[in-house]
DNA sequence: TAATATTGCTTAATCGATTAAGCATAAACC
DNA sequence: GGTTTATGCTTAATCGATTAAGCAATATTA
């Protein structure tokens, strides 16, 4: 800008009026105005953010804070966020907490220093007091697909109880007896809920319950753990006829040890997982499967977040989208 | 700072010396030093990054430009990137290309000017622009995965000739004889690279070649275009007895129409792919993979950048991994 | 014609840091 | 005791923008 004035012969306040296209407010001249855009082309003029940034107080980037990016789901969900906020003007910054409080608070510090003007976070366990954090100081955030109960936040997510219940449902119907679920071993409201919805769609069809049948799985050891608990599922009488996995990754490795064991889907176990991926398409049983919004999940974040952003007075808004059960055959009728 | 320096009743230099641990060469007094640092801490001082960078020049963030963070290979790479960045303090962008060189160009721009310090890129056809650019402007990057070989650049890809040779004499050696190979179609040197270590393979074997058995794909139509490849390769007397699919995508929608088309695997069709994930994990015949040096890709792209960030005069590094061939049934001796 | 309004531009503070240069005062030296 | 050196701190410029306030010159109005 300082070259732009020199060359012009005029001083950089114009040109920034100029350059920001408030030539009217400021009462700059038609000659002048044209003279600034044609040098700043010649010169091949490019605003430096960061100053803007400073002077602003606003980066335009979002913070996105989610598990792993190497997983597919929320792979998916990076992507539909980075398009939608590039379009909206916002560049995205992706950390991977691995679930892990400590690690999603520290990258949510750096993250505040580097001064994103919001998050879109996929929360983990155990994080709510960085959620009451961002509220105390008043930093914009989304939370997707998982939030708290107990806390007033924007929120974007499917109905996690209702796509289990239906998933419970669906096996009862189509003549299951003994549904079993598996679950990572968490606090986390979202896994509650699915949890809650199988064993409600068990009282609901008046299906038994059998303790066996629920295993919960530690979200670090799901290999080794998974084993062990399709073991138990599938012991004595009392073995289930069919699983439900709460995630894509617990469904990945389940069904890996299932193969391994020579079980045959669904024919010997029937199979309903959450999470969509091309691991199932390229099983030789299609698996049935909960299918996510994943777009209109990854939008309305982005689009809730940067409102927020533009107006701090917009109010809390808490969004439960509908999921869909795929139904194909690792779950046809018995 | 201002507040600190206030409290303490000192300048702000002072305190910008004492929080960046220049109190030696600052000569600052030892009581006023512990002075700051206590009242930093107990107002919570956090730095203003932006400032930093606006006066040293350097955001601590790197542009990581790739094809689709969806898509597993490079998610996996973006993790690998993501973390090896923050051990050194650096944070990482991400941007989408999908292959399209006008989109990492936008990219490109919007990055420079957020003032990345360096970019790692996994490059788009004809983009070759592009890398000029960077070269002429002098801002530091590291090619991941392809390159250019009429250009000089920082690079970090695995031996991709070698690796398409393998695979094919691995087929050779197992007692296949009409092998094929699916490609994308593209000017990339490395896909061209696998191209041809496919068909010195086979000349080094004393295998026939048959145009028909190499097919080259349109990397958005892969769908579609894939099935007709198939159905040209397997008609006639010199249907292929094996494929290799250049890489991960490509595999994952020429086995779901090979299942389609009730084609076993290795009984009627021996497969080979490149790029590892776990979609390959689920399906009924274990596919013979060419595994890729993931974490050293990534570490060596993001270590070689940021020492031609923090050193400029560093002479260009070009560094080419081995791959291996992991063998299983896919391909087993016919 | 004098007062007022408009136009076109400049000055300078500001965002939050860093850092060279300079200014007192105290300590060391001959 | 006077000069030199060391110590401890402040001042002010700087990074690259934005923007309120102000100053002339010109145009409009009564």
């Amino acid at each position: 800008m300082k070259d732009i004035a020199r060359e012009a012969n005029v001083s950089v306040a114009l040109v920034s009026y100029v350059l920001n296209g408030k030539e009217k407010e400021s009462r700059v001249g038609k000659e002048v105005s044209l003279k600034i855009k044609r040098i700043a082309k010649e010169l091949n003029y490019e605003p430096n953010y960061l100053a803007k940034s400073l002077r602003s107080g606003k980066t335009q980037t979002l913070g996105l804070i989610l598990a792993d990016i190497s997983n597919p789901f929320f792979a998916n969900i990076a992507r539909i966020v980075e398009d939608e906020a590039r379009h909206n003007g916002y560049t995205v910054v992706i950390g991977s907490s691995d679930e892990s409080a400590l690690k999603s608070s520290n990258l949510m510090d750096v993250l505040i220093n580097r001064q994103v003007d919001g998050f879109i976070i996929i929360s983990s366990e155990k994080s709510e007091k960085q959620i009451s954090y961002l509220i105390d100081k008043n930093i914009p955030f989304v939370l997707l697909d998982r939030y708290f109960p107990e806390l007033q936040t924007n929120q974007v997510s499917i109905d996690h109880y209702r796509s289990a219940f239906d998933a419970g449902k669906h096996l009862a119907d189509n003549g299951y007896r003994r549904i079993g679920f598996i679950a990572y071993q968490s606090k986390l409201h979202h896994m509650q809920e699915r949890v809650k919805g199988y064993t409600e769609s068990l009282k609901d069809t008046g299906l038994a319950f059998n303790k066996k049948w629920l295993q919960k799985i530690n979200i670090h050891h799901i290999e080794d753990e998974i084993k062990t608990a399709i073991d138990v599922m599938i012991a004595g009488d009392d073995r289930v006829d069919a699983i439900i996995f709460a995630t894509y990754s617990l469904a990945v490795n389940g069904l890996k040890y299932i193969d391994k064991l020579g079980l045959k889907i669904p024919k010997d176990i029937a199979i309903v997982s959450f999470g969509q991926a091309e691991g199932f398409d390229l099983y030789y049983c299609p698996i049935t499967y909960i299918w996510q919004p994943m777009d209109e999940l990854g939008k309305n974040a982005v689009d809730i977040l940067i409102k927020k952003i533009r107006d701090p007075k917009q109010e809390i808004k808490q969004i439960l989208l509908e999921s869909k059960l795929m139904a194909r055959e690792s779950s046809e009728r018995k």
